[in-house]
RNA sequence: GGAAUCUUAGCUCAGCUGGGAGAGCAUCUGCCUUACAAGCAGAGGGUCAUAGGUUCGAGCCCUAUAGGUUCCACCA
């Protein structure tokens, strides 16, 4: 067991270090590094790869340290393993060997495709770090000359669309048109010139085109526009590329080579105008896509690109949801990610970046032949030569987190850790990041392992600020958590982010909920140390400091009913929870432990107990109270665990002695003994009268230390004797200075104040206090309630399609409730018969 | 354009497979009662977005509408 435990702590640490240890690829980070690095004057390629690389990681080994001291101080043991987490060493390896076996499979190969382009930043970005923003823009709508048929240029027919980007048009090589629009019939086959290239470009006919859209004709430039890229495949149409990576017109331009894309796009206007193949100008706003750290405007450019062939890899994956190997919570994610899956695309896994793992392929210098291997291969398979240029790009990041479940465990070589932790059980995630790392986790565990990474996902929503909006650096509302850690301790931060909130859904961050949180720990550490101070007492000591007396089980006729009570509710308890648990209703399990805890435990059963410890010396009485507070206690502190780890193993360790950890004790199981109805259910009485008694002198003003005596009245044999056996702690919740248990009215005054509750009517002389006529008024009150309840106990039980159709269960309880309300009312007017007289 | 989700007390949110509306904070009243004033006791406050439907019974299931949030795709 302790074996065990040393290894979860390992693997917490793992976890935790993990995010610092694996960041590769990522832009933000790279551009992060880049900005520090210009701070020192320094640009990334004064370093080259290799310096810039060992600075980054000199950063990345700070950051971590920070981490791992802060999480010694938490008492994990975890240390930075070099080995497993740099990207030159274990890792490296992992995601090389990974590489070159999906290449061999061919799941990996290269390719050209569209791609996000960042003029500015000189790199791919992928589509989720595009923001599209709205911008007001223009249409131009421009005309293409059409071809005779003698291939010469037409004076009279042309075809006209619309633009956004007319600097493009350098690049088309075909015009579009919807094959079943009417109106063009008569273009198909035919070709078109393109102005200012001079280049005889063909009509073709693809359904992308809406007919409804603008004039129903769009050009194609498969180069520059994702869309035409795929009409561009399906025609088998030249690919050009006009521009450079900095956004310039390239050699393919013409003239306009040289030139910016908004330079060029003023240039060709007016040429295009001067041509007379400008029809018009119109404003029109439209989405733009911009990179969302330099918000400069995407350009989508052609490039070479390294992809994962998804169509085969994607089924296992797919599949395990389906026939629930790989269970989602809530199951509503499912929807997302099959939504996902159904349309999946080959993944691009290319950066061009240096912060990354450096794709394992290298180029002939001689023949330009592609190796793919572990190694810088010696010789050249084709051409014999000897000297390689690697690949100079890196992998996405999220293809060496896609291996995580498995190699941060050692993966590939068969470590105990791998044996004993994967598959594991749960993960737990933000819904925000399904796409990039769960479906990526479970496609590779599949491919790579042969088995499921984890049986569950557990989707957690995202921490927003009060105002709900995402925390993020640029709006500078982030919290650190170890600053509220500092402030509230650990434990009110865990209770406080998994209480109110449902799985999946997003929560907003206060400080007055992680105070409440702060203040329920103190609680359980109060009542914590009232229940060790008694104990103590009790136990005493000699002079040896050896306890005079044990606190032991009691024989089960000294239990007393409030011990039995309260048992008896954590029995339930035990069980609900352990329900909640298992079908991870968190929020719902702990509110549970909080709500008995604070409620019941604090301040009833505790109250209930302290006349018992503190007035009385019937030792066996107080021995059964005090036993009952442990085993109360020491189970509700199990229960609490896994929210609250720190102040329960802290009071665990002080109540007891024989187990060595809270983390490592057996969870508490529901024990059929140890249910006691008819006591929860008499205690309940008792806890109705005083809460009644306390209601009305509340109501009346009365001063709490003005004490009174309390009459019981009843005619029921067993709420007599529920009273009697509670009137010790009875007198003490109920400020009775005296308590008569009695069968009717005799020796009452007239004019006492009444309290009806199901079974019994109690009554308080406060002779100079009462007010006939409020207390009429209040009776009046109490009719009214109880009238309306009977109204509906009694539609419901006289609707014979109720009696029909609803459970046994149902049915008996509404019979229970006529019986308790009908008793009740009697009660009520027999009282009010009395004032009244 | 497609999809998901939300609308419950003044605020932030729970409410698990349909069976008499809850918590925390805030408000009001009274208490320094020997574990706890970061506390105790009590009170007020909700036609559960709107309109239909299914059902003996709807905050919960179905349909439509309005408004909010998010994700995906992005139209020349």
């Amino acid at each position: 067991m302790q074996d065990i435990l040393i290894r979860y702590k390992r693997m917490q640490g793992y976890n935790a270090l993990w995010q610092p240890g694996t960041d590769h690829a990522s832009i933000a980070t790279e551009v992060k590094i880049i900005e520090k690095l210009k701070e020192e004057g320094i640009d990334k390629h004064d370093l080259g790869r290799e310096g810039f690389l060992k600075r980054a990681w000199d950063w990345k080994r700070e950051y971590g340290g920070r981490i791992i001291s802060q999480l010694k101080k938490l008492g994990s043991s975890c240390d930075w393993d070099r080995e497993r987490f740099t990207m030159d060493e274990g890792c490296n390896k992992a995601v090389t060997e990974v590489f070159v076996k999906m290449h061999e499979k061919g799941y990996i190969y290269k390719g050209s495709r569209i791609i996000n382009w960042c003029p500015v930043c000189n790199t791919s970005i992928s589509d989720a770090e595009v923001e599209y923003q709205e911008q007001a823009g223009h249409f131009w709508h421009i005309k293409y000359p059409l071809m005779n048929e003698d291939g010469t240029v037409s004076d009279t027919e042309f075809l006209t669309f619309a633009t956004t980007r007319p600097e493009t048009m350098l690049g088309d090589t075909a015009v579009a048109i919807h094959p079943e629009d009417e109106r063009y019939q008569h273009l198909i086959g035919r070709k078109v010139m393109l102005p200012l290239m001079n280049r005889v470009i063909p009509v073709v006919t693809d359904t992308y085109v809406d007919r409804e859209f603008g004039t129903g004709v769009v050009k194609i430039t498969p180069a520059h526009d994702p869309n035409d890229f795929e009409v561009g495949k399906r025609h088998n149409l030249p690919i050009i590329n006009v521009m450079n990576d900095d956004a310039t017109i390239n050699g393919n331009g013409g003239k306009f080579a040289g030139m910016d894309r908004y330079e060029a796009r003023k240039a060709i206007v007016k040429e295009l105008d001067g041509m007379g193949l400008l029809v018009k100008i119109e404003d029109h706003t439209h989405n733009v896509g911009t990179h969302d750290r330099c918000k400069t405007t995407i350009e989508p450019l052609v490039k070479e690109q390294w992809f994962v062939k998804m169509d085969e890899l994607i089924k296992p994956a797919v599949e395990a949801v389906k026939n629930g190997e790989i269970k989602l919570i809530p199951a509503r994610m499912e929807k997302t990610y099959f939504n996902w899956t159904d349309n999946i695309r080959d993944w691009c896994i290319s950066r061009q970046l240096w912060w990354g793992h450096r794709i394992p392929a290298y180029y002939c210098d001689e023949c330009g032949e592609v190796v793919v291997a572990a190694r810088e291969p010696e010789v050249c398979p084709k051409c014999g030569c000897t000297h390689f240029t690697q690949d100079p790009d890196t992998l996405d990041t999220w293809f060496s987190s896609a291996l995580w479940p498995f190699e941060t465990l050692g993966w590939p070589e068969q470590t105990e850790d791998l044996k004993y932790f994967y598959p594991t059980d749960v993960l737990v995630t933000g819904y925000d990041i399904i796409f990039f790392w769960v479906i990526r986790m479970i496609f590779s565990g599949y491919e790579q392992t042969g088995e499921r990474p984890f049986k569950t996902v557990l989707f957690h929503g995202l921490v927003r600020d009060g105002q709900g909006r995402k925390m993020s650096k640029s709006l500078g509302n982030g919290i650190d958590p170890l600053d509220i850690i500092d402030q509230y301790g650990a434990d009110a931060l865990r209770l406080t982010l998994i209480t109110g909130n449902a799985p999946g859904n997003d929560m907003r961050f206060y400080y007055e909920r992680v105070e409440n949180s702060r203040n329920f720990a103190n609680k359980v550490w109060n009542a914590s140390r009232f229940i060790l101070m008694n104990m103590e007492n009790f136990m005493g000591s000699d002079e040896s400091g050896e306890a005079a007396r044990q606190i032991i089980e009691p024989a089960p006729q000294d239990l007393q009913p409030v011990d039995k009570w309260i048992l008896s509710r954590l029995n339930t308890l035990v069980q609900d929870v352990t329900d909640n648990m298992d079908s991870f209703e968190l929020g719902i399990a702990v509110q549970k432990v909080y709500d008995f805890i604070w409620d019941e435990f604090c301040d009833w059963y505790i109250e209930m107990v302290k006349p018992r410890l503190y007035s009385t010396d019937d030792s066996v009485s107080q021995n059964a109270a005090l036993w009952t507070l442990k085993t109360v206690l020491i189970d509700a502190l199990k229960l609490l665990h896994p929210y609250m780890p720190f102040i329960t193993e802290e009071i665990f360790l002080s109540l007891q002695s024989g187990e060595e950890s809270i983390m490592i004790s057996s969870w508490p199981v529901y024990r059929k003994e140890r249910s006691f109805p008819k006591e929860e259910k008499d205690i309940e009485i008792i806890k109705s009268a005083v809460r009644g008694i306390r209601n009305i002198r509340s109501e009346m003003n009365v001063a709490p230390g003005r004490k009174a005596h309390v009459f019981v009245v009843s005619g029921d044999e067993g709420i007599l004797r529920t009273f009697s056996e509670g009137k010790l702690f009875f007198a003490t919740l109920a400020y009775a200075n005296g308590v008569t248990i009695q069968k009717d009215k005799t020796g009452i005054a007239q004019d006492a104040v009444s309290v009806v509750i199901a079974g019994a009517t109690l009554y308080i002389p406060f002779a100079d206090l009462v007010d006939i006529t409020a207390e009429i008024q209040r009776l009046e009150k109490e009719e009214k309630r109880l009238t309306g309840e009977l109204a509906r106990v009694n539609g419901m039980l006289s609707n014979e399609r109720f009696l029909s159709k609803a459970p046994e269960e149902k049915i008996s309880q509404e019979k229970e409730k006529l019986v308790k309300y009908t008793q009740m009312m009697e009660q009520v007017k027999k009282r009010l018969e009395q004032l009244r007289a």
